[in-house]
RNA sequence: GCGCCCGUAGCUCAGCUGGAUAGAGUGUCGGCCUCCGAAGCCGAAUGUCGUGCGUUCAAAUCGCAUCGGGCGCACCA
């Protein structure tokens, strides 16, 4: 309806330019459902956008505009308010006729071709597998799969795509936490270093590896610890602490080190597989760090970077020219040691990524990697890729707070509190909301006292009830034999105000969806259907469905059905559930 | 010091590709179940849209400045 609209007053401007009215098409033309509904139900701001060119009034022009449209059968009337808007009203056979559009689509109302099937990549997520998932990582993968679910809605082929940082220090670092505390429970003394990963889970996976090697790993913990230099708590250097042993520890253990990292990653890494899949998030791809530089191509990338002069040495460090394109230093790919960084293994990872040929790239990061985006950028450009087409979301902090107080966390003191945990509290459909509800340049604040005891205040609820509500209607419908088709329904009987309510934001539906997809702000879904249910409650309470007239009664029901379709169909993207009574 | 994000009702936040009287939830106060689910509805009160200047017919929305909060500025990942 809208696009037909657009076009009436697009050709009509046009005409207005053949006519010389006015010299040029504007930029831009608004036409917005409007806020009030005695606005009408669309309104374009074309005629004060003209007015100055045409070198009239606004109001004046608007007039002219209004009678070079002419009359279309589906608008009902317009008119010019205020400044010199042009507010249309739609006739109320048009209006209603999104009724029948819904019900025959069914699920596949707000489906659409937007995207045109072109390909996109998003990658979320990408926590790095030293422990579960906390509450942190959860907005990125709510936020995520929220994203992902709208843009095939309208049209793109998304695949999701979770980057695991299973190379590097840290991933020693875990071992060897894994390593002491697999000591300690065979009753060695050890003193467990400050800089290690002390969660509780690290004892889970001892489990696993007492299971699988039995006490095949154990030494006297004297062997590990002799001539190490002192912790941080100890008056030493905890860094140089830890890598001293890590070093000693793979001495000692040799190919069993590996051993022990690999139940470890395993571990963890189906640890997260699992409570993302329960969480709803599913990823088509899991793409190992460790696996670039098993097959060359993070050596292979720093070469073409070399051979195209973009790297340089200094002190004894091999560094990317970043700076050429934009960043505000230059940055090291391969340390002193000759150890790569981890930036090195992005450059890889990216360029990767673009060679599959991928139409969009996104990223979904944690707001403290902005300082990153500059030089990821640069590494595409200097692949004569299009460093435009990478797209970077910051998704800002979710902070949380327990008694009023916030929870400082941290994986590595295994202070934190997992996705897992918040899941076990408030429930899927309530975190996966609550996660999206805010948009996400915006800093959250988690409460957690508020999420577990109050549950009963969270919006989703009050969506789900409306759903489960018209459910409800729907059995009674059934119990009372009462034969429902929409097909046969006379929805020119739907004059009552809040009738009128609902039927126009039914109609905003699929332009939410579409704005929603293409801006990446699940949000926006959110609050709509927050807003679709809060007139549904309101039609609820004001006027009874089933009736003695049997046509009021089948218009009724066609609104309400329409009405549950689309709240259906909405939770659904935000992979939130619609149960038929709760 | 530099960069990014945020500053809107007591609290938590929408609105920000400029538009018509600034909106929700929650909290406070007062009503509504012999009637399709009261996890609901109806009504009332509450605002220097951080501040200042500018652009514009029109600024919460755009620009500049400034104040406040968060985060980031590694040969860590």
């Amino acid at each position: 309806m809208k696009d037909q609209l657009q076009n009436l007053l697009i050709k009509c401007i046009g005409d207005l330019i053949d006519q010389g009215v006015i010299s040029e098409m504007p930029s831009k033309i608004r036409l917005d459902h409007t806020k009030d509904r005695s606005h009408g139900d669309y309104a374009t701001n074309v005629a004060l956008m003209l007015a100055k060119q045409a070198n009239v009034n606004p109001k004046e022009l608007a007039q002219t505009i209004i009678k070079q449209l002419g009359v279309a059968e589906f608008i009902e009337k317009t008119e010019i308010a205020g400044p010199g808007f042009i507010n249309f009203f739609l006739s109320s056979e048009s209006s209603s006729s999104v009724i029948n559009e819904i019900i025959d689509s069914g699920k596949g109302y707000g489906v659409s071709n937007i995207g045109a099937g072109q390909s996109v990549l998003l990658e979320y997520v990408s926590a790095n597998p030293t422990g579960p998932l906390h509450v942190g990582h959860g907005r990125g993968a709510a936020y995520g799969a929220t994203v992902s679910n709208l843009l095939r809605t309208v049209g793109f082929k998304v695949d999701n795509e979770y980057y695991v940082n299973d190379a590097g220090r840290q991933m020693d670092i875990l071992t060897v936490s894994i390593f002491l505390r697999y000591l300690e429970l065979s009753g060695e003394k050890v003193r467990f270093p400050d800089n290690g990963y002390q969660g509780s889970y690290i004892k889970d996976i001892v489990g696993r590896i007492s299971e699988r090697y039995g006490d095949t790993f154990q030494i006297e913990s004297t062997l590990v610890f002799d001539g190490i230099c002192k912790d941080g708590i100890d008056g030493g250097d905890k860094e140089s602490h830890i890598d001293e042993l890590i070093a000693r520890s793979k001495n000692l253990l040799g190919a069993d080190f590996k051993s022990i990292f690999e139940v470890g990653i395993e571990s963890i890494l189906n640890g997260i597989k699992e409570d993302l899949a329960d969480f709803g998030v599913v990823f088509e791809k899991w793409f190992s760090e460790q696996s670039l530089i098993d097959s060359g191509l993070a050596e292979s990338s720093i070469d073409k970077l070399q051979k195209s002069k973009h790297v340089y040495t200094k002190d004894g460090a091999l560094w990317f020219r970043t700076t050429e394109y934009g960043d505000e230093k230059d940055r090291v790919v391969v340390r002193d040691n000759g150890i790569h960084t981890y930036f090195a293994s992005d450059i890889a990872y990216h360029l990767e990524k673009f060679e599959r040929g991928y139409d969009k790239v996104i990223n979904v990061w944690g707001a403290d990697h902005h300082g990153y985006i500059a030089r990821v950028k640069a590494s595409i450009a200097a692949f004569n890729h299009d460093p435009e087409k990478l797209e970077i979301i910051l998704v800002q902090f979710a902070n949380l707070y327990r008694g009023g107080k916030k929870v400082q966390m941290s994986t590595r003191s295994g202070s934190f509190v997992t996705l897992e945990d918040l899941r076990n509290e408030v429930g899927n459909d309530a975190a996966r909301f609550f996660y999206i509800l805010r948009k996400s340049e915006q800093h959250m604040d988690f409460d957690l006292d508020l999420a577990k005891s109050k549950t009963n205040e969270n919006p989703v609820f009050y969506i789900q009830y409306a759903y489960a509500r018209i459910s409800s209607v729907f059995r009674q419908v059934q119990d009372k034999g009462i034969n429902f088709n929409h097909k046969g329904a006379d929805l020119s009987l739907l004059l009552e105000e809040s009738e009128k309510t609902i039927l126009r934001e039914l109609n905003r539906y699929r332009g939410v969806i579409e704005t929603s997809a293409l801006q990446y702000e699940p949000h926006q879904l959110a609050y709509y259907l927050r807003d679709l249910a809060a007139h549904f409650h309101s039609y609820y309470n004001a006027c009874p469905f089933i009736l003695e007239d049997q046509n009021l009664t089948q218009a009724r029901l066609s609104l309400i059905y329409a009405t549950k379709q689309v709240l259906e169909n909405g939770l659904h993207i935000l992979g939130v559930s619609a149960p038929d009574s709760m």
